[in-house]
DNA sequence: CACTTGACAGTACAAGTGTTTGCTTTATAA
DNA sequence: TTATAAAGCAAACACTTGTACTGTCAAGTG
């Protein structure tokens, strides 16, 4: 079984094992490094195919040199550009009953700091983003679980079909819907598909903000 | 004699004998060819200077390991990562019927990389961790929806309270539950709450991977 | 069928390479 | 000067690691 550039399923294992062990280490594996961690019987089988690898100058090799391996064009590699880092402030805590803190109210500067995905909070709309976590398994119907931190951007209103965070002046309830006006009610509707959705009056909810992200770490 | 950062001069030189071997070369000097290329007349003079280098932290090394060498700031230049960003390979998609893809299978470096939170994917255990593509609406049970990312590390085996990927063997479905060994047989939980557990026994099952994370971006 | 070829296994060896030990030299300060 | 530490020297040692050699096995091929 060979794949498109003409290697077999060992040697792109092999090559993406280089890779990924340079990427790690910042030095090439030995060939019982490749051997153990591939699970190959023998480092015969190894340096037999590396040398296929360097017949198709999939890699590049120096004679007798411990982790010799050299991957073509490693040094233009040094050339890509530092990502951006984006943090956003964790304001607080959500929670269905009690409303959310307004970020006005907070000294953003004093916050913690979580990192987030660069395209959860880039652009120019990049401020405004700030993160709450979850206590509470009340947003289990927009597939939010306890623990889990919500990424909000300050926003009045919504679009049709937006995730918003949403004041329900009568039950003083928060909750987090996917918002649709239609005629002169609006319909909240849960993330999870298999449930059933609210009907209210606009007078009756407050937006506090878009939903822009959820991080859940089981780590 | 000392330069300004308090090196010796033999420092310097080895220093700098390094990073232009490490340039030519692509992999870093072993000990002798400090020696011999530096006219030093012993390999433990190296040796001492090397552990002066390392514990200014101007080198890193890995201990016995043969041209373990490496120059700080060249892991993150290799790999394109910023220190404090941390980026995982989005190796491929996940469904309810098909198998995880195998993540030796993949060119690592060719994957998409994907920016996530620091304590995600962070320390000595970064590696390993990788992402997939939510498709389709199977996952609901864990909390988990069409499009959202899922950071998986590869494990094959599970303490109790994790959630893992699980192959069902009798349904060849892949399924996101929390692991539980009780007895001769294994519970898994879906995340959800309100939902019943699954029972089955061991050999039924494969455990694909550890689930440390799932970011949704709904901006 | 005999013969070849590609791929892999197991083992052994030799070269590559980091480390250690004991000793000598040089520098620095009391 | 003498004590002390830093730096260098030389050789031996032990681990690391690339390579070679000998087989095995399955799939062609004439």
């Amino acid at each position: 079984m060979r794949s498109a550039d003409g290697l077999s399923h060992r040697q792109e294992q092999i090559l993406a094992y280089i890779r990924k062990f340079w990427g790690e280490k910042g030095y090439a594996p030995a060939i019982r490094d490749i051997q153990k961690d591939l699970h190959i019987s023998s480092t015969s089988v190894v340096a037999y195919n590396l040398k296929i690898l360097e017949q198709k100058e999939k890699i590049l090799r120096d004679d007798k040199i411990s982790r010799g391996i050299t991957l073509p064009g490693a040094l233009l590699l040094n050339t890509s550009l530092p990502a951006t880092v984006h943090t956003v402030p964790l304001l607080g805590v959500i929670t269905a009953g009690s409303p959310l803190p307004d970020p006005e109210d907070i000294a953003v500067a004093d916050a913690e700091q979580i990192e987030v995905p660069a395209d959860m909070a880039d652009g120019e709309q990049m401020s405004g983003v700030y993160a709450l976590r979850v206590r509470g398994h009340s947003m289990i119907d927009a597939l939010i679980d306890d623990g889990d931190l919500v990424l909000l951007r300050n926003q009045p209103t919504a679009d049709n079909g937006q995730m918003v965070a949403v004041r329900l002046l009568d039950d003083n309830a928060v909750t987090l819907k996917k918002f649709y006006h239609e005629g002169d009610r609006v319909r909240l509707q849960p993330a999870n598909v298999t449930m059933e959705p609210i009907y209210t009056s606009p007078e009756n909810l407050q937006i506090q903000g878009r939903v822009v992200g959820v991080i859940r770490n089981l780590g």
